[in-house]
DNA sequence: CATGAATGAGTCTTCATTCAT
DNA sequence: AATGAATGAAGACTCATTCAT
């Protein structure tokens, strides 16, 4: 009876759909570009009235996460064919370096309302980030099958360490910090048969 | 510097450095816990006018670093005290989990605030970055002369894999996540004579 | 009414008669609440279309004007059976610190919202005001044939004096305060024989 | 340092009054007309902006109670001259024909505002009832000591019975419904000799 | 007849910023 | 220098009303 955000939307209605469509590009476009977001605006760009903004999306944190479920969604869909193109190393860090790291620099304005949105730091996974965990596991397990990294390595510790991707300097020399922080990581969780790596608790 | 000829303080400047301080601290405690910042409220909390908030601090931006450094001094100060106390790796340990993860956590309002404040990225180094720059390669440098950490990692992709402390949910096990994500880090870190680490280019 | 020549009822007829029903009825429980009517709202709650609860009340005065009929009604009917059961005296008194009073106090909300929808104070008595006088009436004439009221007082006059009713406090004493306000108004109405009552004009 | 509704205004703005002045009378003028109030539209009205209004009435109640204040003030200082010049009966009844009922013509928005200002009935003494029922126990006091009224009255009873002044039709003969009203009242409350007056309990 | 998506005017409210004192 | 009143742009949100299906 409702349209949900996610949701069927009354057939009858053929330009339903077309308007939650058109919504979610331009609330894509500015939240992806600085992070701000007004539904006015919104609407006023995506040329419908504020109400129908209102109620394809009620509240802000609901736009926020359908603009991100929408750009999260190729991160994680790359992942297989890289896996079949390369090498599970090299899967890895190009899918780092290549897609996690560009992907952060273009959209980084959608972090920050993602964050905002999310009080408390909430519920990230639930809210999204899932799906980033979804690609870093299938990374992972096809590494650890390999032999190029050694098993039991929470994906979520791996993602966090990824979080430094979030503070690259899009007008600096981000591809390189990214590649080393890439390096960095890989020898981490590389590093099976060193002895005892870390300091006596 | 601004002591008078017949050797007591100008009241005036004495109150001006008062106002100064006031308002670094009521801003401080709004920054903190959540990130939002209104000069007519901080004035308000200050009990000063909103004109003086403004001659202190004439951008936003300006306050929010003002607060920002005054935050983040103590986490650099901290460092050569752990570096007595405790050998370099549980140094660095500590640091890491007890320091900064604990920071970030009760103040993440400030990331926010930091990253809304500096668009495109810009200069988060110049922005104060910097001073975290510094105690880490302190750390570094010292885990380096100890044997324990191989020479050459630059502190800015340690600093840029602790960026995922930012991501830890205050209201999880963010502390358990802080450590291993500690751990990865020092493997990574550590690993120097493991043999060729990283896949090949 | 609309009972076809198969004997059967209108099956569309008897739809909308339920959706007159429905909408009446949450129409009365958010009047009588709060006095805030949405036509959207209430033909969320009722389960239909907005437009089906325009078809049915054009304005918003007609649908309060209906629900302020449907309220009413019920103190209308009962003073028959109070004088069935009661003297006149005790009747009067009943009806209005257990009925009208009872029934302001719960309904409070639909005062307002009558009196809102009735620019310029209208018709207050065409707008549905006219029934209670007819309860007052009866319960006058019962009255006066007992000789326990004087006979040419004006029902519509007794009505206002009960107006006060409406601006009771329902968290507070109102019964006591409507049991007082009878008591006040039956010594004006009863005191038929006590000479000169009211100061010269 | 902050200017209540009522308080005094920083001295080294004299135009402050001014506003303060200037936003009560055009929200009377909205309120008594018609009992809506849009800040916004009383801004325009004021030639204000509406931070002004704001800052002077921090919530539409404070506007509204001050409003009334101001209104009802006069039915009350005009009390004792009407004792002055008038025996105490003419006094009590110009009083609720001249004064109040012409009052309650003229303003009658404001009642509603007020009521809806006030959720559940609340403090309708302490926001402002309680002047009149100073008026009305001068009144009634008065009468008393003429011997025209039975003493021990309760002037909110009385006030209460003169609540049926509110639901007057402006358009129609509200004058002498007003008078009759006064006459009914007055009976009731002369009525102290006439024997056992109202039903036994 | 019923539906409910769309519209957009209008209200509320906050806040950055200016400026008279 | 400090103050804080004033301003008004801007965003959030609601809701009456229309109309395509």
């Amino acid at each position: 009876m409702t349209v949900s955000s996610t949701g069927s939307v009354n057939p009858r209605r053929a330009d339903t759909r077309r308007n939650h469509e058109r919504i979610l590009v331009v609330a894509a476009e500015t939240l992806t570009r600085c992070g701000e977001l007004s539904f006015n605006d919104i609407a006023k760009r995506a040329e419908v009235g504020v109400g129908t903004v209102y109620r394809h999306f009620p509240t802000s944190e609901a736009l926020i996460l359908a603009v991100y479920r929408r750009e999260v969604r190729h991160l994680v869909e790359v992942v297989p064919e890289l896996l079949e193109k390369h090498s599970p190393e090299r899967a890895f860090r190009i899918w780092v370096t290549d897609h996690l790291a560009s992907h952060v620099m273009t959209k980084h304005g959608l972090a920050n309302a993602l964050r905002l949105a999310t009080p408390a730091g909430g519920d990230l996974p639930a809210n999204g980030y899932d799906a980033l965990i979804v690609a870093v596991t299938t990374l992972l397990d096809a590494n650890v099958e390999a032999g190029t990294v050694r098993s039991g390595i929470d994906p979520g510790t791996v993602l966090r360490g990824l979080g430094g991707l979030f503070f690259l300097d899009p007008a600096g020399e981000w591809r390189k910090h990214a590649e080393d922080l890439a390096d960095l990581l890989w020898l981490g969780m590389f590093a099976h048969d060193c002895g005892k790596a870390f300091p006596p608790g």
